[in-house]
DNA sequence: TGACATAACAGACAAATGTCTGTTTTATGG
DNA sequence: CCATAAAACAGACATTTGTCTGTTATGTCA
């Protein structure tokens, strides 16, 4: 490859890295080598190493394909999340579908704590969730007042706020068309699958 | 590693494979042999290479650490956009922090046509757009009536609905508190900046 | 011009890794 | 019990890949 001037090539060169890596896996050192046409091994193995030294990329020494992005790896690490879709036998079943359907997301809570699923009805138009929405949910037991919950009321899971009053859990919603439940007041079963953390929308 | 339960043994290994790829990059052959105590190298690339026969598992062939989750890949790329900031001297500027703040997304457009911002203020609240929420906008010079988007007004960024009258560009808020802006009649210097795609809210 | 830093090149070795052929063990069903 | 299928093992070879030592080219600055 001609001469270029400093740092001109690194960068590119840090791009290419990049995107491979979030592509899948990382590029090796003649993948780079190729791909920017050296001629030399070490002339690819130099700028990454430079990178390396100037802390934009992470590396596992020794290993193939060591090259990481250092934002990644020690802080919130990429997981995939399963949709839920039905409500299934009084309770929330993975929708089996092949492959089944999952989402990308950054949280600090493990894995199998997390779930997604889409919201129906209007019920909590005024705190911003509109049919629709996927809502991200941490499986607990427990909520606290104030929080966005899933419960499972019946058959059918509903999102609602949580409140508490005298003692007794409240689920309002946010819509004046729509009643609060009181669990143990009108009998139906009543379970808490979870907080919601996070909501998404996609409008096209 | 003893004798186990035909397809018992290949779906831990599935779990295992599946987490080592979205943790950064995928396991070599002999990972997986070391990580389940095989005795020999074939062992765990029976499985493996059953476990791409089943399609539950995707492989270049050849290349190291060459498997891949069969649903990325061909579908929706993962991606990092930046989170700009801050409007400045009439241009979203990335706020550049050492290391620069991304989110992950997957769709199904090109890396550099999007960016990420933080909403402040109300005047979409019933569009279901609440101070704080981040919201995904591919830049593109123009847009349709009724999508969602970030113009820059003046100095400032803002999320409105897109309308046209007459020929005349509109900018609506969805909060009767707020007034259309018309950008032609205040005088104020006008550009559209790009379309929301998605809105994500962070709830704790 | 000449010292200096960076970029690029050449060639090689060793370790990591993918792949192969064949054998042994374990469970299952007639 | 034997046939069969899947799991696990043994040992080896070829390629890929990381790493190293040293050299040459190109641009910058005093």
């Amino acid at each position: 490859m001609a001469y270029t001037s400093p740092g001109k090539t690194r960068e590119k060169i840090y791009d290419f890295v990049r995107e491979r890596i979030l592509s899948g896996s990382p590029p090796t050192t003649r993948d780079v080598q190729r791909a920017f046409g050296f001629r030399a091994v070490q002339s690819a193995r130099q700028h990454l190493e430079k990178l390396v030294f100037e802390g934009k990329l992470a590396k596992v020494d020794g290993r193939s394909r060591g090259y990481r992005l250092p934002e990644f790896g020690k802080a919130s690490p990429t997981q995939l999340i399963a949709m839920l879709g039905r409500v299934q036998a009084g309770e929330l079943t993975e929708a089996m579908e092949d492959p089944p359907e999952y989402i990308m997301a950054q949280t600090r809570f493990d894995d199998d704590e997390l779930f997604a699923l889409t919201v129906e009805g209007e019920s909590m138009l005024h705190a911003g969730i509109l049919p629709g929405d996927m809502v991200i949910v941490r499986r607990q037991p427990t909520a606290s007042p104030g929080d966005i919950v899933v419960a499972l009321v019946g058959d059918e899971a509903t999102v609602k706020r949580y409140r508490e009053r005298d003692g007794r859990v409240e689920l309002h919603p946010e819509n004046e068309a729509f009643d609060p439940i009181i669990p143990r007041e009108d009998g139906a079963p009543f379970s808490l699958l979870g907080k919601v953390i996070e909501i998404r929308r996609s409008v096209e």
